[in-house]
DNA sequence: ATTCGTGCAAACCCTTTGCAAAGAG
DNA sequence: CTCTTTGCAAAGGGTTTGCACGAAT
C-alpha cells in the first residue's frame, strides 16, 4: 500500500479495496492516519480529524481504528499497556521505544532473523512479527 | 539467576541482593513468580499467593510487581494492552502470542539479529529487545 | 423496511493513588 | 523512633458497549 493516498476519492477506493464501506467519517480518519509515517493514539486521531471539516465521535474513532487494523490498512503498535498507537501499514519496520519519554522511533529491518524464527505450532499461522528495542537515557552500549 | 522453588531464606537473600527489603509479602510474591517458567498476570499472582499461608492485598501485588520489574528480577511481557504479564527474568527468549486465545509461548532465540539492530540515538542505552510473533488459527506459512 | 454506521453517555476493568495502620531496622 | 511497607477503598483513564438516531439500499 502506498503512503500518499490523498484525494477523497482515492481514500474511498482504498477503503473499498479492503472491504470497508466508505463513509464520510472513515474517509476522514483514513486521511489523518495515512497522511504520513507516524504513530498516533486514538485521542490524537480524534483531535486531528476534528480540526477539519467533519466531526467524529470517540466511539466512531475506536470502532474505525479496530476495523482498519482488522482489515490491515493500519497496524497497532503495542509498546505500553496504557495506550495503543496506530501507524499506517507500510513496509516491514520495527520500533525503538524510549521508556522514559514514550517516544517511538521507526527503524527499518529486513528481518534477516526471519530465518531464525521458531516454527509455529501446527495449525497456526504467523500474522506478524514485532520487534521492540527499549531504550532509555544513559550511556551507549558498553 | 536460577529458576527453582526456593526456601524462604534463599528468596529473602535474592531480594536483598537486588536492593529490595525482604518482607513477608514480597517473599511470597517472589516465591510464586519464580517457582517456574510461566507468564502470570497480577491477578493470577494475587490468587496464587492467597491460596497459601499469607494474604496479600491487590495494592501490594501491583507495587511489588513494579518494584521487581524495576529491579530486574522479573520482566514485563506486553503483548496485549489490556493486561500485563510477568515472567521470571531468565535467559534471552521471546514470545509467540496467539491473538485468538491469548496464549503465550516462549521460544528460545539467541538474537543473532542483534547484529542487525539499529544504532540507537546518541545518549540512549538499550534496556531490552522484545520479539513477539503473533499467530492465529490457520494454515501454516504459505 | 432492513441493515449498517454514528454518537452520546455510561459501563468496564486493569492499574494507580491517598491515607491510616502495621512492620522493619 | 523513624522510615518503609501494607491494605483498603476510591479514583484514574483508555477502551468498550448499549441503545437510539440517522444514512443507505
Amino acid at each position: 500500500m502506498e503512503l500518499h493516498p490523498r484525494t477523497t476519492t482515492e481514500l474511498a477506493n482504498l477503503l473499498r479495496d479492503h472491504d470497508i464501506t466508505a463513509t464520510l467519517q472513515r474517509v476522514e480518519i483514513a486521511r489523518t492516519l495515512l497522511a504520513k509515517k507516524q504513530h498516533v493514539s486514538a485521542e490524537q486521531v480524534m483531535t486531528k480529524v476534528n480540526k477539519g471539516r467533519y466531526i467524529v465521535s470517540k466511539a466512531t474513532v475506536y470502532n474505525t481504528l479496530r476495523l482498519f487494523a482488522g482489515k490491515g490498512i493500519i497496524k497497532e503498535v503495542i509498546v505500553n499497556p496504557s495506550k495503543i498507537f496506530y501507524e499506517p501499514s507500510t513496509t516491514s519496520h520495527h520500533h525503538i521505544y524510549n521508556v522514559d519519554t514514550g517516544e517511538l522511533i521507526d527503524f527499518e529491518a529486513e528481518l534477516p532473523q526471519m530465518a531464525s524464527l521458531p516454527e509455529v505450532p501446527e495449525g497456526l499461522m504467523v500474522v506478524g512479527v514485532d520487534v521492540t528495542v527499549r531504550v532509555r537515557a544513559g550511556a551507549a552500549v558498553a
